[in-house]
DNA sequence: GCAATATATTGAACAGTGTTCAGAATGTAA
DNA sequence: TTACATTCTGAACACTGTTCAATATATTGC
């Protein structure tokens, strides 16, 4: 038995995400259970229901904290060029999803049983993310309002999600020598491009 | 008991699949479980280990069925217009999506547990479907070679595909008047038009 | 230091899951 | 009518998420 008080609430919670983690990353989604990951902090299935709602809540918790890295990992994109900088968005996201698919699918893949909507806090971060893509966008097409820039915003990083999603499931590809990195600088280069030419037609 | 030959293999697949399709229809795929398949037919759990190899592959040829009621309804679209055909296309996959979401669901986030690929005639339904797309895009760029085409038809329709999706999980999308029609629109014809006007640049 | 109290944690239990397989039920042939 | 072959069941196994009475531990009051 873990000795009461070894951890606080903060320190239990902690454990177990990186436990939970630990199991994604090595065994997938499917090996991820209430005992395993108890049994990997030392402390029995119980016990999580005291930082955890549900294993619901657990995975909410685990996309925040994925999604908060993703967010990380985009920080870096630093460039002038409004075209390029998006390519780089695009090839960092490609890149985040290959490297940690299991958790980049649980981001992007769970559901609640019951139809339970996101908690708030995950959509204000996913917000975040859009607000990135829509800065080189408004460089593109200054003369287009708010509104525009961002329904382009998702509309281009829906096509990205897509093809980035169709990529890492292999299976939907057949011919072997595509390479996604190169569809994705495609899709953003062509409706970009597109976009430009749209006035002048 | 079920009487001994009330039904023969062939009758028996195809009852277990109706009622798996009923059931994921009206509760979700959380509820597809072999005792509720084999209770909605009057045969016992084990019954289903006749016709199914397991859970996997009932779920494999429910994709299958799914695959190919898609590809039934893309049937439909037949206008002269490459780029208004597209966007058809691109239509009826969403309204498809939007229907039929449970079963689309499992056709795009099912995967085994052990990383068994799909079946190979499932993969042969998916190349049929990009063939229904290079057929416009042939039309619109007759200078490009086959495999460029191919390549389009992947990056545009992983594009569809990834506004399809995040509409779904309308948690994507925080702006509420943005109409996921309207963006599929915007994508496939902002998409083709960049592609256009790459030659003459 | 010791008893009383409060709380952290467990472990057994429940209902569910996929899957297997001995044996019962049924049809067919001799 | 008996023997055989096939179909199907139902109990069992190991697993799942989740709850909660009971227990082990820490803290407090004396």
């Amino acid at each position: 038995m873990a000795r009461r008080s070894d951890h606080s609430r903060e320190e239990l919670q902690e454990m177990a995400l990186e436990a939970a983690e630990r199991i994604l990353d090595t065994q997938g989604e499917a090996a991820l259970s209430a005992r395993k990951v108890a049994t990997e902090i030392g402390y029995s299935a119980g016990a999580l229901y005291l930082v955890f709602q549900n294993r619901d809540d657990l995975c909410w918790q685990l996309n925040g904290r994925t999604l908060q890295k993703l967010l990380t990992a985009l920080e870096h994109v630093n460039c002038e060029d409004p075209i390029e900088c998006l390519k780089q968005f695009a090839e960092i996201y490609l890149t985040f999803a290959t490297v940690w698919t299991p958790r980049w699918s649980l981001l992007f893949e769970h559901r609640s049983a019951d139809d339970v909507d996101a908690p708030q806090w995950l959509s204000n971060r996913i917000d975040e993310l859009f607000r990135k893509l829509e800065q080189p966008l408004a460089q593109c097409f200054p003369q287009l309002d708010q509104a525009a820039i961002s329904q382009m915003a998702r509309t281009l990083w829906g096509g990205v999600h897509g093809v980035t999603i169709l990529s890492l499931r292999d299976k939907l590809f057949l011919n072997q020598q595509a390479d996604p990195r190169q569809m994705l600088d495609d899709l953003v280069e062509t409706y970009v491009r597109g976009a430009s030419v749209k006035g002048s037609m």
